[in-house]
RNA sequence: UCCUCAGUAGCUCAGUUGGUUAGAGCAUCUGGCUGUUAACCAGAGGGUCCAAGGUUCGAGUCCUUGCUGAGGAGCCA
């Protein structure tokens, strides 16, 4: 019965036989005794493996490279190196799969994370991707748990969709019309009528207006699932498919839709403090020194909560010389958000309140005609993590900003019905998951947050 | 999409004002070593210098274009 390598390890059995399965991090020796540094993904530690050469044949033990895949059965013993208190005394060794060294591209030594990346499909194999991967994974679960054991409802959104009015981005389309030879109209276009759905379809930006749809029912909601943009957006911090996390709350102003965005990344970062140490402490020490004090310092300081007004005052005031002038009315550029958080109040700021013509049409205007309630976060490092508002809730208030914008409004109808029939304040955020997982993980490129990252020109494995 | 930088051995990188047979560390292979710790010691093999064109007596090095990657910007989560 096979162990699981974290198990073992901790295992206080010393003198028992245990069966480990798992593969080769390196193998060093000489011709009486060999070292085996195994991992089965369970953990970031390797468990040694001892073998005694006299009691294999050597033709066993030369198919055991770095890279191969083994079984070994043996007794439990107490150590005498100084790097781990046990190690495993091998009596049988099964080797499931070879890894050819001439050709195994993983080395025990460092790999840089551009050359990884080309090699996605045993990346897993590495510690770092196996940290980021148990800790996205944590991730998943901890935001599970947090909605759930708060009455929050997971809400399936469509993947496919024919509202092209989220106006959150270029959109993928989706589509079985012979890309060769589509249907025509009259004037000359496609006659997307003729299409699987009969219309346009795309790939979802967000599923934010039918979330809300259902908190106008269900009171409390969030959607956890796979987003897509088509814009040409080559940085660290985009990718063409992610995933996103999306609350929507009835009842909940601008107000209660903050304090449940900093509740909430709070208790993600103390999860992931408490259930990935081992992890965390490897990707510090790999990669940023400063990681588990950056964690800890978003815990301890109440998030700064100012309005766009104000960050302009701050910023105008400031003195500094920005490649991009600030004045009010134009939106805020990474420069300036990064000023305020890493430079003016060094912790976590939430900007609320932004003039109505730089966010979108359902954002909840203000009494005062100009601002209307949109909420971002920004982190320290990667910019804005979420983004939000309180809804307009108002039937004609929303009519009317759809008719200003020359947006659809006949494509919208289901989306005003809910402002018609038995409205409610209500409030919502997307939290962008490997944005956190940025920050969590420290690393500093989003594509190795992600097992598969889509990205312009790049859609392998 | 724009700006900047880069592409040389399996990996990480050096390569001088353009000059003769392109180097190092690690990895791999061979040998050595009675418990190693990214083991160590000795030796060996390993190159379409991203691609195509151009300048030149001569190009890894200079020029043009393209491709790929990275960083920054825009868009945003």
């Amino acid at each position: 019965m096979r162990i699981r390598i974290k198990e073992l390890l901790k295992n206080p059995d010393l003198g028992k036989e245990f069966e480990i399965s798992g593969w080769v991090r390196t193998k060093r020796g000489n011709k009486n005794i060999a070292f085996i540094a195994l991992n089965d993904g369970s953990t970031i530690h390797n468990i040694q493996v001892v073998l005694n050469m006299a009691d294999f044949e050597e033709e066993i033990i030369r198919k055991v490279t770095t890279g191969s895949c083994i079984k070994v059965e043996g007794v439990l013993a107490a150590s005498p190196g100084k790097e781990q208190p046990v190690e495993l005394h091998g009596s049988r060794l099964h080797v499931y799969g070879t890894a050819d060294p001439d050709h195994y591209p993983l080395q025990k030594k460092g790999h840089s994370l551009e050359f990884l990346r080309e090699i996605a499909h045993l990346r897993p194999r590495t510690n770092t991707f196996g940290a980021v991967l148990r800790i996205r994974h944590a991730m998943s679960f901890a935001i599970h748990k947090y909605f759930n054991d708060r009455g929050f409802y997971y809400l399936h959104t469509p993947i496919i969709t024919a509202s092209d009015c989220e106006g959150a981005g270029e959109m993928f389309r989706v589509t079985t019309l012979d890309l060769k030879n589509p249907p025509l109209l009259e004037d000359g276009s496609v006659d997307f009528g003729e299409d699987f759905f009969g219309r346009e379809t795309s790939l979802t930006v967000s599923g934010q207006l039918e979330g809300e749809l259902a908190a106008l029912a269900l009171s409390n909601i969030y959607t956890f699932g796979p987003t897509f943009r088509a814009e040409n957006s080559n940085t660290p911090r985009h990718l063409a498919e992610f995933w996103m996390i999306e609350p929507e709350m009835a009842f909940y102003d601008i107000h209660d839709n903050m304090d449940l965005a900093e509740d909430f990344l709070g208790y993600l970062i103390r999860y992931a403090m408490e259930h990935c140490s081992d992890d965390l402490k490897f990707l510090n020490n790999m990669y940023d020194r400063d990681l588990m004090g950056r964690l800890e310092f978003t815990l301890n300081n109440k998030y700064e909560r100012i309005t766009y007004s104000r960050a302009v005052e701050v910023l105008i005031q400031s003195g500094e010389k920005f490649e991009y002038p600030v004045s009010w009315g134009v939106d805020l550029q990474t420069e300036h958000e990064r000023y305020l958080v890493e430079r003016h109040y060094r912790k976590p700021v939430m900007v609320t309140d932004y003039p109505k013509d730089i966010k979108a049409f359902y954002m909840k205007q203000n009494d005062d005609g100009k601002t209307v309630r949109g909420l971002d976060v920004l982190f320290p490092k990667i910019g804005e993590i979420i983004g939000g508002s309180q809804r307009e809730e108002d039937y004609h208030k929303l009519r009317r900003r759809i008719q200003e914008l020359s947006l659809p409004e006949k494509d919208l109808w289901w989306y005003l019905e809910t402002r018609r029939f038995g409205t409610a304040p209500h409030s919502g955020f997307g939290l962008g998951f490997e944005r956190l997982l940025l920050f969590v993980t420290g690393l500093g490129n989003i594509r190795d947050v992600i097992p598969f990252p889509r990205f312009p020109k790049n859609a392998n494995f």
